[in-house]
DNA sequence: TTGAAAGCGGTACCAT
DNA sequence: ATGGTACCGCTTTCAA
């Protein structure tokens, strides 16, 4: 069906090889053929088979991307689509294809394996993924989104979440509060355990208690977000203000907090963490920690990129600055205890 | 580095052609043989390299996906990323990969004569895009999503469009609206075309006026229908009610008129198309056409898997039904004429 | 039931 | 500067 080598080489009335270096842009070759040859491969509307020069070259222009999630998980979190955004971008500009695999593969080396991808970025934050380990003992070539919190020796992108929290509290502290819950992702999880540390660091310098209490653990979903704030708010000693673990889970319990009639900021301030693009368009506008995903994506990609060509990595681990923006979901703590609805 | 089907032969002492029918379950031959060379394939982790595979069978685990937009583009707005939940979804089931383009491509071709996709599912609207033609005469198996008004040769999948907006302008003139807009998409999309009919159809059915001032198109983006909201809602008649392309936008719109001192839904209705996650999140939660885009993805993978095996499509055009919800975007129109703010 | 060998569409080495 | 050819990893006929 599709023209190959061969098609060009009869009609050029030239061998294989010499077809074969005019389109792989070797020298040593007249101009005159090379041209001639171009231009047949043109007329004959030739793409070469990728498969077959990975085959024999070991070179691929396509970066897998593994989500050891469902698509349905993967696509509702606009986390993911930020990131994604960025992976895309820099596969357009060096010419890349995307492969993507979600949950149900029981090993990451397999899309390797298979010969698809010439490596592999890694969206995922459990830290005890024995599957990570595999395929970097294999050699595979991979970046790792967000990576450990021990650095280790896979390349990883990430912003800083550390950082971010203790942001979070310092501005909240500043504003008068004194009980800041924190709705935290799994504990296995790189971004929940980095935002604990933020915490309790803003909540030391402020002289803040630790209430175990006020830490609430859940899967980082809208619904699981809806649910905690709920909980949150069914305190004895409801808190004035509360940090979520990401943007997404902010908006179910800002409208948690809503439905328990509790005002926002008024009654209680909610910051979130992403800066997503819907983060401006809720109702109070969302105050949150931004995080430069699309950025952490689009180096992940040119890291991998690095490394599948061999070349060395200025930086093994790049941790991106995170900053806080203001909207309307937070505010000085009013003072005045709230019933529970 | 990775094992073959070498290494499996030089291990269990047979020829690379018995490995290659144990793996590919084969039948005629001895079960023990099939056994122990199986058992050494887990042993060596052996994956098959889905390259040669696919290089000498014709026959590829690989979904291509196509969407001519920047993926900056195509990850912000949900639409996408539902239809990809449902191609996930079914790629999962049937233990595909899914290969991603963005805009820049010169030709849907390529990904195909790549040899990387046994088949390519188009996520495009515009009408009048010539390189779905050329793919399709290359003999490309492909499936469109949502394919061409004017049904064509090539497999499709859609919601119900023409459906949808009827039902939208029958619901609010039901409320008692007589002055409906319509912020469409270009007319170059077959959403906005079958929108666009079905609007008509309903104003003509309740005996209202098609006024060509109250249609606005856009680019279907949020920004774009906070903008065309503005410029409705600074009209010297104000509409009382309007549909909005997609979700996405109405959001947009939403705010726009929010910003504008219009309350919603009292002063004015809106509707969108979609009923995307975030659509019961907004404030007020948004009315809008529920589109199935999950299960039109899904349906898009099922009817390009059975293509590329060669089996034939019970139905070439799916159009799946879509629904009405109604939330607290909408109400009666309230009379009251409102100053613009 | 098993093996030898050709070939899928390329690349690259070694000749010429 | 160009051609012949081996080979990448796998499947598939044909023969044994």
């Amino acid at each position: 069906m599709a023209a190959t080598i061969k098609d060009i080489a009869r009609e050029a009335g030239v061998s294989v090889a010499t077809v074969s270096r005019a389109l792989t842009e070797k020298d040593g070759m007249s101009e005159e053929t090379r041209e001639c040859i171009l231009q047949i491969a043109k007329n004959l509307n030739y793409y070469p088979n990728l498969q077959a020069r990975g085959l024999v070259a070991k070179k691929l222009d396509v970066l897998g991307i593994i989500i050891p999630r469902t698509s349905e998980f993967a696509f509702s979190n606009p986390f993911y689509a930020e990131i994604l955004k960025g992976i895309g971008k820099k596969a357009r500009e060096d010419g890349q294809y995307l492969l993507f695999s979600f949950a149900g593969e029981d090993s990451y080396a397999r899309m390797y394996q298979h010969g698809l991808a010439a490596g592999i970025i890694v969206v995922a934050n459990r830290i005890d993924d024995p599957l990570i380990e595999e395929a970097w003992k294999m050699k595979i070539p991979l970046v790792l989104i967000p990576g450990y919190p021990q650095t280790r020796g896979i390349p990883s992108v990430d912003g800083d979440s550390f950082d971010g929290a203790f942001k979070a509290v310092e501005y909240l502290a500043g504003l008068g509060h004194r009980r800041i819950a924190l709705l935290n992702g799994p504990m296995n999880s790189k971004y929940s355990i980095e935002r604990l540390a933020g915490y309790r660091k803003g909540l030391k310098k402020h002289h803040l208690l630790f209430d175990k209490g006020l830490i609430l653990e859940f899967d980082a979903s809208m619904e699981g977000g809806h649910q905690k704030m709920r909980k949150l708010l069914s305190l004895r000693q409801v808190p004035t203000a509360v940090l979520v673990i990401n943007d997404y889970s902010a908006l179910g319990a800002l409208r948690a907090a809503q439905e328990m009639s509790f005002k926002v900021p008024e009654d209680i301030s909610i910051i979130g963490f992403g800066d997503v693009p819907f983060a401006s368009m809720t109702d109070p506008p969302l105050t949150t920690i931004k995080t430069p995903y699309q950025q952490i994506g689009y180096e992940s990609a040119a890291m991998l990129l690095k490394v599948t060509q061999g070349k060395r990595l200025a930086q093994k681990h790049r941790v991106l600055p995170v900053e806080l923006i203001i909207r309307k979901s937070t505010a000085p703590p009013s003072g005045r205890k709230v019933a529970v609805s």
